[in-house]
RNA sequence: GGCUCUAUAGCUCAGCGGUAGAGCGCCGCUCUCAUGAGGCGGAGGUCGGGAGGUCAGCACUCCCUAGAGCCA
């Protein structure tokens, strides 16, 4: 039997600036698609690559001193890392100076020549010799260039042509016929509008630098941008057994700055050339960064990896698909704040906790086997996913959680210990943890291994958990306690990418004093009901009336070592009610990875209660 | 200027001809298996403004206002 398949592809990145958050967003849903459609035994290719030519790179080699194929690789290993650290597991990625794409390039532009739609003519532009660019008549005001003020030269350039005039009424069909080939539908009505106007030719290829593939029926041009990077796509699916993938199965997702081009150059391209179209182009809409617009600088400044080794690769895949309606090509703003919400909010507490108390009750208790099962569904949440509608189908999948946490709380297996409901609950997390696999795969591996190590597909979805002894272990998410620390999205020009950097991973002097530290005293130790790790402490802290916190080191400390002991206190923490008691700010302990050594700090020297520590 | 889209709770967003929804935040109650976790309940909206068609509009049509996008 064939299986079905699935082609993703990314935009490729041009090579001119690092990566930053915005390419990543791309990359993560590509991933995620890719996994689920594996998940669903599907064939799957996933391709992702740079686009090194032209006349931007070749000025910034230029400019960096080296050789342009050595400065492109230098780049290209920035994107391979980028990806790595967010575990974005492609099948290829592809570089437009690969040998095997310039030959698919040069190929591909026989077949168009053969159709007798590409032709020589002079390219005619306004041209300004300061900028060293061609302006159309649009951008400018009576021939003066924008930038320096002064005439511009009407310069004609010899080019080769690809008549995509011709083109004009076939898209029109295409898009009617396949409205999924633009999507969404805001992208298809322009586009739609766009070519209603009519199509003029295009010039493919240039003669004012070298950087790229020479130009197949006349080596004195480069052929320019899109009659080389649109084809890669092609490109990748000419590998041994890839030949397949190319057609029905492509789907491409790009920004919406390049729908134009992939909606209207590509299906033409290719109908010339006599190939199959994809099946379907999502253009998304772009990530603001803490609400500043990702320039170069701030692009350079919140590399992937940064973000990765403040949050871990799981936080922000499953952020930036949960956060943003990746379908509806809307924009979206990468806010440091939500993510932690959502990180604490939805992974700590919801499912990280679920699995906590779950895995921590099934040790003790132990499970067995139940013909009850919690229900999810699962055709809804994949129906959401064909329709790229990821952050819709995580919603499923977390209402599907904080079900599982309702009967917890209606079935009390702490009191009743019965072993069934333990082992309907691992079955679901089981499930849970399959459908989030493509979403955040390392935490979904750590679960699967609590759990049995059961292999991820949507056929094992199906499949009764096997009952095995589970062992608690560490928590999959902690929480992350500091919001505020974040960049500030008012950053003016003048302030240096650096800047940007240290607020990335630092907090400001201003945030750090608006913690009040103390030393008080503990006079009572108090034991509180049905509470085992928890003392009530009432404190000399300076103050008339002193205060009352309660603090969980019951397990590390007796009453009589704590009775008289000073130590520090965060004075100034809202105070909050545990076992009913309000308990006015917190103290300082250090504790190691297991926290099986809990240790109080205290004031090296005997110094009054109510001493204030900064 | 032309075209397209958006406007719903404090915030982020669902919904879409038949009694306004979720999450977060806020307020109250509550469990103790669990990570300052979990559960239950509450306050909070004349669904941007106006007109029209309908038995019935947040949803459909038109106009206005504001914001965003596209114009090779």
């Amino acid at each position: 039997m064939v299986k079905d398949k699935f082609y993703v592809t990314t935009a490729i990145d041009y090579v001119n600036a690092a990566p930053h958050i915005g390419h990543a967003y791309q990359k993560i849903i590509a991933d995620v698609l890719a996994r689920w459609n594996k998940l669903s035994g599907k064939d799957v290719l996933f391709v992702t690559g740079t686009d090194e030519h032209g006349k931007k790179v070749q000025e910034s080699a230029e400019k960096a001193g080296v050789e342009v194929k050595e400065f492109v690789d230098s780049i290209v290993v920035k994107f391979k890392e980028a990806w790595k650290s967010l575990n974005i597991d492609y099948d290829r990625f592809i570089r437009t100076t690969d040998e095997d794409h310039k030959k698919v390039v040069e190929e591909f532009i026989q077949k168009c020549n053969d159709k007798g739609e590409i032709y020589k003519d002079k390219y005619t532009g306004l041209y300004c010799t300061g900028c060293e660019q061609f302006y159309t008549e649009k951008e400018v005001e009576n021939n003066i260039c924008p930038m320096h003020n002064r005439p511009l030269e009407k310069i004609e350039e010899e080019s080769y042509f690809f008549k995509l005039s011709n083109y004009t009424e076939e898209l029109l069909k295409l898009y009617e016929k396949h409205p999924e080939f633009i999507q969404p539908k805001t992208r298809r009505n322009e586009i739609i509008n766009r070519v209603k106007e009519g199509l003029r030719d295009l010039s493919i290829t240039r003669t004012s630098f070298d950087w790229g593939i020479p130009f197949p029926l006349d080596n004195s041009h480069v052929t320019y941008v899109w009659f080389d990077a649109l084809i890669n796509y092609y490109t990748a699916t000419r590998e041994k057994d890839r030949e397949d993938f190319w057609g029905e199965p492509t789907v491409h997702l790009l920004g919406k700055d390049n729908t134009w081009f992939h909606t209207v150059y590509w299906p033409a391209m290719l109908k010339s050339a006599g190939l199959d179209l994809p099946r379907a182009t999502v253009n998304h809409g772009f990530l603001t960064f803490n609400g500043q617009k990702i320039s170069k600088s701030l692009g350079n400044a919140i590399s992937p990896q940064v973000l990765v080794e403040k949050y871990g690769p799981d936080s922000i895949r499953y952020f930036v698909c949960r956060h943003f309606p990746f379908a509806t090509g809307e924009d979206g703003d990468f806010d440091e704040a939500a993510l932690v919400e959502r990180h604490n909010g939805e992974l700590s507490n919801k499912l990280g906790n679920l699995i906590s108390r779950v895995s921590g009750l099934i040790e003790k208790n132990g499970m067995e086997k139940s013909e009850r099962t919690l229900d999810v569904d699962f055709d809804k949440i994949n129906s959401l996913m064909e329709n790229f509608e990821v952050d819709k189908a995580l919603n499923e999948i977390f209402a599907f959680i904080d079900r599982c946490n309702e009967h917890v709380q209606n079935e009390k297996p702490w009191e009743t210990k019965d072993k069934k409901v333990l082992y309907e609950l691992a079955e679901a997390i089981k499930k849970i943890s399959i459908l989030l696999y493509s979403f955040i795969p390392d935490t979904c591996k750590k679960i699967s291994e609590k759990f049995g190590g059961y292999e991820f597909s949507f056929e094992e979805f199906e499949n009764p958990l096997v009952e095995v002894d589970v062992v608690k272990g560490e928590n999959l998410f902690s929480r992350i306690d500091a919001p505020e620390n974040k960049v500030k999205p008012n950053l003016n020009k003048s302030e240096e990418p650096k800047e940007i950097m240290e607020n990335v991973t630092t907090i400001q002097f201003d945030d750090f004093i608006k913690v009040e530290l103390k030393v008080a005293q503990i006079k009572e130790v108090e034991e509180i009901p049905k509470a085992d790790k928890l003392y009530k402490l009432t404190l000399d802290d300076g103050s008339a009336d002193g205060r009352t916190i309660c603090a969980g080191i019951k397990e590390f400390y007796s009453m009589d070592e704590l009775k008289n002991k000073k130590i520090i206190i965060v004075a100034n923490l809202a105070p909050r009610k545990l076992r009913g008691i309000e308990s006015r700010g917190m103290l300082l302990a250090a504790s190691n990875k297991d926290h099986s050594v809990v240790s109080l700090i205290s004031p090296d020297k005997d110094i009054e209660a109510g001493s204030l520590v900064g």
